[in-house]
DNA sequence: CTGAAAGCGCTTACAG
DNA sequence: CTGAAAGCGCTTACAG
């Protein structure tokens, strides 16, 4: 049924011309006779002919694939960081290559490690992805790297993409406390190590210490960025008898759980407490109460940090820090009447 | 810096064999003596070797690769879909590369587009993301290719994944007269050819004539499948002065955004009318009204696709029909108190 | 169980 | 502007 494929070999001699003419006219990468150049297309066009990556990939000592490292592929904010990614290695014309943890863990003793220098030009590095010893050997040995939503590991000059997690959650809960009047602020941490969650907390007690508060340690549990396990944290939290007037998430998935598990309670929000969070997810403004939160660009953030690879791999240079800007969506579950 | 990487010659001369042994105790591709295999493996690791995957891709004329084609990379059911064609290629050593539309629209008029044999083993066509001429093209030319949402156009016999559309409504819908007594229910379309709001307005039509009722024209709207889209066709059906008993929007985000629409206008859920949706995307039970939907695993389409995929690239065959069964849910927003 | 050698399909100096 | 030829780093019959 297939009939074999072409090759270069097939275009140059159907064209009359060599393969290297053929191989100029596809790149683009040197001058060629106009009425050659149309020969050639046209005996492409008639043989449909694609020439083989890997042999290209080979010949050049260039993939034109960036990798993207990831923890798991979940959570709101994974299809817009996508879309970025994608968006860049489109204008750039790279192609991406995905790779979650489980994947990387399940790799055989004896078999490699399923991305790096052999089947990439360069790797983004999506939070905990890879341990730093990984980051470290690759990063001196040359390879290009930028990470996402983490700083270098100390010692190193990774190139880094961030957001101004510290800023926003500091207006955040500035807006609480000057304009709702808030004083018992409860927190939720995420996953342990995660960088976001740490920045946001020094944001919350940023904030309360420059109005004479501070973080009480029993209004602060463990929500890991999970509906449901925020849900079950803030339900704790409450039925200890603590009456916090305002609860931060930390992100946008635990105040969904979080406003729902409330309501479920018979609280009212924002009524009897507020509830802010982190992110504007897509379903910040369809929860039962329109969620006042922090926006983090997770478009600009995947296309940012695509940028800085490309520039990484093609010039061998990458800004060494990029803060994304955070800024304050207000909406109602902070008390706020607008929306 | 970066010192130059080891090639399979500096790890056969290193352990003492030939390049044929190193590549194969490599792949396990045939027995090689203990202690030999041994000694390979310790000067791959010593060298820290990674097998340049171009030159294995040429040589051995597979990828290893499949493409993932889809028209953008959007909606509740991304992540979940990316999720479980993941986990099969990484079940099955596959690498996964995506390609949205936009980014094979862009590609110019001389060059090649940027997915295809050249590059991968297969392919997984999302809905309407090639054209039944390049569908047809690809499979004539016996690559493995597996459609997903959609069926295989007219003639070919191309496998294809899908929801069962069509029943999953009719139990929604019936659910709907049948305990709430509905009698004029709206619904609002997705985007124009689009299969699962086809089958899903089919399964509507069924269920409706089932109980000697009709569609009525004045109570179908276009939702396109996107929130604030359909919350606008809502209310210019309501505007238009219908009095419909029950919106069945089509898909999830449409019903968020006519959710949503609703309460604005002073309408009460589910008491004044009822609103639910297909999907049971990840927000449907943080509505401020909990969703009654149809659960459509979008994991497992990604998961099976894939997986029929690898079985058409390793045995030729597939399965040329692949109905996931979808599920009622049963939320508030019909009007049922549980939950 | 192991090695020598051909070949995969391109790109890229080099020479003209 | 064009061609001949080397070479990219592997896999895989073939032979032993």
């Amino acid at each position: 049924m297939a009939r074999k494929k072409p090759t270069i070999i097939d275009i140059a001699r159907e064209a009359g011309v060599s393969i290297s003419t053929v191989s100029r006219v596809l790149n683009n990468s040197m001058p060629v006779a106009e009425e050659t150049s149309r020969r050639v297309l046209e005996t492409v066009r008639r043989l449909e002919f694609s020439p083989n990556q890997a042999a290209r990939n080979l010949a050049s000592k260039r993939t034109n694939t960036i990798g993207l490292l990831l923890p798991t592929i979940s959570g709101g904010f994974f299809t817009p960081l996508l879309e970025g990614i994608d968006r860049c290695m489109s204008e750039n014309g790279f192609d991406l290559l995905i790779f979650s943890s489980p994947k990387l863990e399940r790799h055989e003793f004896k078999r490699m490690v399923p991305v790096g220098e052999h089947n990439t030009d360069g790797l983004l590095v999506f939070t905990s992805s890879l341990v730093d010893e990984e980051i470290s050997r690759l990063h001196q040995r040359g390879f290009p790297l930028v990470l996402l939503h983490r700083h270098s590991p100390p010692g190193l000059q990774v190139p880094s993409v961030i957001f101004e997690n510290q800023k926003g959650t500091e207006m955040l809960i500035d807006h609480l406390i000057e304009v709702h009047g808030c004083r018992k602020i409860a927190f939720l941490a995420g996953p342990p190590m995660n960088e976001d969650s740490y920045w946001r907390e020094q944001g919350l007690r940023a904030s309360l210490q420059k109005h004479g508060l501070e973080l009480d340690p029993d209004l602060i549990g463990m929500g890991e960025f999970e509906g449901p396990i925020a849900a079950a944290a803030a339900r704790k939290i409450l039925q200890s008898g603590a009456r916090p007037d305002a609860i931060f998430t930390g992100d946008d998935e635990s105040a969904a759980g979080v406003i729902t598990e409330l309501l479920r309670m018979g609280w009212k929000v924002p009524d009897d407490i507020a509830v802010v969070g982190f992110d504007d997810d897509y379903l910040a403004p369809y929860l039962p109460v329109p969620l006042t939160t922090v926006r983090a660009p997770s478009e600009q953030a995947g296309y940012t940090a695509a940028k800085q690879l490309v520039s990484l791999i093609r010039t061998g240079s990458a800004d060494l820090l990029t803060v994304l800007p955070t800024e304050l969506v207000i909406r109602r579950s902070c008390g706020c009447k607008a929306n």
